[in-house]
DNA sequence: TCCCAGGATACTC
DNA sequence: GAGTATCCTGGG
């Protein structure tokens, strides 16, 4: 990380409970992806991350608790809000109920995961195409519409990044279009999304200023939209960390975890619901890390590597 | 070849 | 309110 060519500043600073590479793959962040070098032809990868959010482009490094930033210099409060650093996850962690032996499990795994402070219109989108989609899909459709209609940018390093487009530039493709970018059926949910933010009939500034029930309600009347995505856009994007995305991974746990008898005469439908209230909705103001926590320990035992 | 993967809609009853 | 077929695409 020596060669950087312009104007970028270097911080370094000790910070407990992040871990850039549980953060990268916990499915909340598709924009930040493992550095590589080439040396003698063949590319190598780095302990490093670019990340690339609300036009900006950084690079995380980190040796146990001490975390680089390499950025422009208007961006470091930025960056450094963006990885919630004000948040006191060690808190959290401690907030969890002793008698809940999959819980403390789950959050010692996950001990370095952070809800990033990510970008609002980014996160609909991004959550609406990953419905039934994998990550490295997702990953995939989010860059080709990123090179197809965001910004391009060069970076101090010399090289050209894509911003994530506005709601301007993405409301210009037509729905043809999007279809070619591998989106399916999202894409008419993509298209009128787009289309409802660009006619400000989607407020993204009166959305950000909803409570999170009011903010639930709101984006569920959008087509496409349902409560797993709506959650995951609260949760992601507007940082109400009460929100708790239900998805095949956290109902499998449910059911595997959580399961009591007094719940076998409940509709599948209230099921989730009420599994969730009983065991996570004492968890007030951080209900959502303790879900980031149980998905990624799951998922880790499942799989051995995204990248 | 079939099946399903980190869902939502439109339609049934 | 609760259950189901259908929608795209890629990979096992």
């Amino acid at each position: 990380m020596n060669n950087f060519t312009n104007d970028s500043i270097q911080i370094t600073f000790s910070q407990p409970n992040l871990d850039l590479f549980q953060i990268a793959d916990s499915g909340q962040c598709f924009r930040m992806i493992p550095l590589e070098s080439e040396k003698n032809g063949d590319t190598k990868e780095i302990p490093g991350f670019s990340v690339i959010c609300s036009g900006r482009y950084c690079e995380l490094y980190q040796k146990g608790e001490k975390i680089t930033l390499l950025c422009m210099p208007q961006d470091e409060t930025f960056w450094k809000n963006y990885l919630d650093i004000d948040t006191d996850y060690g808190t959290i962690i401690a907030s969890v109920d002793p008698s809940d032996k999959y819980l403390l499990k789950a959050a010692d795994f996950g001990k370095g995961i952070r809800i990033l402070r990510q970008d609002l219109w980014e996160m609909i989108i991004t959550f609406i195409i990953s419905q039934q989609k994998a990550i490295p899909q997702i990953r995939q459709a989010v860059e080709d519409l990123c090179r197809s209609y965001g910004t391009a940018t060069v970076n101090f390093r010399n090289h050209t990044y894509y911003s994530f487009p506005d709601p301007y530039q993405l409301s210009r493709a037509s729905l043809e279009e999007l279809k070619k970018h591998r989106l399916g059926y999202r894409a008419k949910y993509i298209y009128q999304v787009c289309q409802d933010a660009a006619g400000k009939h989607m407020d993204l500034d009166a959305l950000k200023s909803m409570p999170y029930r009011q903010a639930m309600d709101y984006l569920m009347q959008f087509y496409g939209i349902g409560e797993k995505v709506a959650n995951c856009i609260c949760l992601f994007g507007l940082h109400h960390v009460n929100a708790f995305p239900v998805d095949t991974w956290i109902k499998k746990i449910l059911m595997k975890e959580y399961w009591q008898d007094a719940y076998k005469d409940l509709p599948k439908n209230r099921l989730y619901t009420t599994m969730v209230h009983d065991h996570f909705s004492m968890y007030e103001g951080c209900a959502g890390v303790m879900q980031q926590y149980i998905f990624f320990y799951e998922r880790r035992g499942n799989m051995s590597h995204l990248f």
